[in-house]
DNA sequence: TTAATAGTGTCTTTCAGACAATATTAT
DNA sequence: ATAATATTGTCTGAAAGACACTATTAA
């Protein structure tokens, strides 16, 4: 390779062009389903297709900051502004087959985030073109988004298993069956609430007590629940495990 | 991005020329001792320094088969041959920082790769100038390359735990003990041995016996262990754990 | 009052890890 | 013969999951 380096140190153009971009798996939970954030595309190619919101790598921007400012964007939250900063933004896998746009090479670095329940970008004056989807309810996207999607659930869901970043998806001050609730919509599947109650608190360092009280019981009666932020755990010792699926294995 | 999107697809040079590379963090257990392949670089910048294999992603070219091609050029193996498809090879992560190559903006898609056992690269006629270094001798690497293997290292060090891969690092029949062996490389610290080998046997998937016996005992005596092959599992369930550091967790 | 929810207690099973014991083989 | 190694057995404690129970609150 020490000839073609050579080379591209004197002659970028010399190589066929590619372009670098970001895409993000933005979720969040609303109404107690998980959903992603979409973005309708109005040109060719994938006109009127939905998509993952993303965009080029501008020149002097880190990839992590290029993700960032593309949520921002698509969320119409500024940089700096309270609930941007709670969100949880990780480096998921980057996508370069030839052909996966028809345009040009485009390797996209593909982008995992966590968000609390947002306001609905259209509510806003400005509103943006992104929309909260259920994410079972999403059919086909454009270019591989479908497959980068999967792939972003398919993290997610596990890194709910070992790491405290359920809490990512709720306020700063949160109750134990909220958290649940997390689990549930993540998983796809309900989990016992007194196990998860004892288990939750039993993991050192993910919740810490704030010794307060939600301000009224559940939806249809119970007593109030105690209140929690996240603790500062950045694994959870033991993991909190989904039931094993045997399919999942071989 | 709609405007953005638009020229791109018009007019690539209207954007900052990237180059699209390709680096790999091939790990393999030589002598007891897992070792990365390094090369040393004979230009500027960084000349004289060791570096992580690497190179520009061609154009018709996955990037997959990129990180396969660098592999195979510097271990002079070739692709279709028998080693070479034994090779465990993921995706690690992709790293961007604007300036982590002085000369332009380098997207680096960085892999991870598991070999077995390999000739030395340097011991054939054709001598590659890639080396397999023990990881706890290496020193600083060119570029952002430290922080690859680091990357690289934890990410394999956590994969041992919840997949069978460390059977990539042997040959297609192995015992138990070569087994654990790779484990203590890998972690650093040995494992007891009858209770890693009650535990591999009882996980399903992990290995499946071939019903034959080693040729000999071990280096300084004992029974001749029985051999056994990667199984079929793709993921241990239950998981096999490292000891826990509190250290790692907060 | 009724039903739902928060939180706790108990029991069983699984599993990790400490330790012991036995058999087999290289030197 | 000696020491090392392969393999199996036993025991303890941690933890997951099933289930039951009490107390509290919305409707």
């Amino acid at each position: 390779m020490t000839d073609e380096e050579f080379l591209a140190t004197y002659d970028p153009h010399a190589y066929a062009p590619v372009a670098v971009t970001v895409d993000v798996v933005a979720l969040t939970i609303r109404d107690g389903r998980l959903c992603a954030l979409l973005v309708e595309r109005g040109e060719s190619p994938y006109a009127g297709w939905r998509a993952l919101p993303g965009g080029f790598v501008r020149e002097a921007e880190t990839l992590d900051s290029a993700a960032l400012r593309e949520l921002a964007e698509e969320t119409a939250l500024r940089p700096g502004e309270d609930a941007l900063d709670q969100v949880h933004l990780e480096q998921l896998r980057t996508y370069g087959d030839p052909g996966r746009d028809p345009r040009m090479r485009v390797v996209s670095v593909a982008y995992l985030a966590f968000a609390p329940s947002l306001p609905d970008p259209r509510a806003g004056g400005d509103a943006s073109s992104a929309f909260w989807v259920p994410v079972d309810e999403i059919g086909e996207l454009a270019f591989d988004h479908t497959a980068v999607l999967a792939d972003g659930l398919d993290r997610a869901r596990s890194k709910l298993e070992y790491t405290p970043l359920a809490t990512a998806f709720l306020s700063a001050e949160f109750t134990i069956s909220e958290l649940r609730a997390v689990y549930a919509a993540v998983w796809g599947e309900d989990l016992h609430a007194g196990n998860f109650h004892r288990k939750v608190l039993s993991v050192p360092g993910f919740v810490e007590s704030t010794g307060a009280t939600a301000a009224r019981g559940g939806e249809r009666g119970g007593p109030k629940a105690r209140l929690y932020r996240a603790g500062d755990a950045r694994l959870l010792h033991p993991a909190l495990l989904r039931p094993t699926r045997e399919e999942d294995v071989r």
